[in-house]
DNA sequence: GTCTATAACATGATAGAC
DNA sequence: GTCTATCATGTTATAGAC
């Protein structure tokens, strides 16, 4: 029913097979982070959620900072694929920022990076921090090169700083998520983004029709 | 030197005097659920900070939640009081958004109400998250009868939909926080809220001049 | 109202057998 | 590589003396 993995043994959590320990350790780790933070998430939840025992956790992984860090490379990676995808697509400056902002997000779990950045323990930590960092800033250079690609070919009120209104535009989506777990509904996080997109649209006075 | 209180004993902990036990240990749960959140904040971190010893915290209160609630209450209302003094200040709709926008801020703590809302245990309580929806709520609504003075008056562009651009607006700051505290700088947080201010700006083609 | 004692359990890790 | 002790400390209270 389940293939046993290289040690012959079945692992008993909720990652059936097919990864190495480690790997599960990290993936459960992840999704711990996702939920309950860093100081929310214990060793021993990780343990269990990766069907794993003490001795193997701590042979490969120095501690839970080291495991903390090894799922936020990896979750920092995973958001950068995504988003990439997204901002890389066909369309208009408007189109692909408005494809990123509309994508489909598991709202109310809120931004497996973002969230992070409230936790005292990883701020404190700067190699905790810097991937957050990394992704965050990796965002926003990227929206600000579409941004200055779009007010180049006149998609933009003229007035905008690329740079600036893009921090705004990750901030509208960080905050979203604020809103929307705050109320118990996605519509806030929605709402939010419709905001920003009229604010943003190419306006019928200083902007070609599309 | 420290003038003792009703019960003629001397406060150990941060708050010299003048205050109730119960007002010192609402106090410090209020700092310490803005620093390390609800999980991250213990029973005996409070009574450390407060003064006060472990029998005098549950002779207040029932326990942990029940202290935690009192402590969001009063941020909650603390919050309200400190927003609405400016939203309900002179000027025009522009101002008073900007106004509320470019005030000081502790951006590298976060905000005490929006910082909340990723705490699992927070969100799982319907007691604790209601003053936080409350509190985010009212200040959406508040910005939104502003947004839609403003566009009576030809401020804004015709096309925006206030309720929306409010969301957007409280979006910004909290999700300029998350950018703050990801760079380890406050510059983030300013570049979002200009970002902002410049879709927003009355438009020289559309307002007329101020 | 405040204090100390006690308790049952969780945390984060180490040691050593298998 | 994985497992089961073991451990010191922290958590979240309750009990009862003062």
């Amino acid at each position: 029913m389940f293939a046993p993995d290289s040690t012959g043994s079945v692992p008993t959590g909720m990652y059936s097979t097919l990864m190495s320990t480690a790997d599960r350790l990290i993936e459960a780790t992840q999704e711990l982070l996702w939920e309950r933070g860093y100081v929310g998430t214990s060793p021993k939840a990780i343990q269990q959620r990766a069907g794993a025992g003490q001795g193997s956790m701590y042979h490969h992984f120095a501690g839970k900072p080291d495991l903390a860090l090894a799922a936020v490379l990896r979750t920092s990676e995973e958001m950068r694929e995504t988003a990439g995808r997204l901002l890389d697509g066909p369309g208009s400056a408007y189109e692909r920022i408005s494809a990123y902002l509309l994508r489909e997000r598991e709202v109310l779990k809120g931004c497996p990076v973002g969230r992070l950045t409230m936790d005292p323990d990883v701020v404190a930590s700067d190699a905790l921090r810097a991937p957050l960092d990394g992704t965050i800033g990796w965002l926003r250079g990227r929206l600000a090169e579409i941004l200055q690609e779009g007010l180049k070919a006149g998609e933009f009120s003229p007035g905008i700083t690329p740079d600036e209104v893009a921090a705004a535009v990750v901030a509208t989506v960080q905050g979203g998520y604020v809103l929307a777990r705050a109320s118990g509904s996605t519509a806030a996080f929605d709402s939010a983004v419709r905001g920003l997109l009229s604010l943003l649209a190419p306006h019928s006075t200083s902007a070609p029709a599309v």
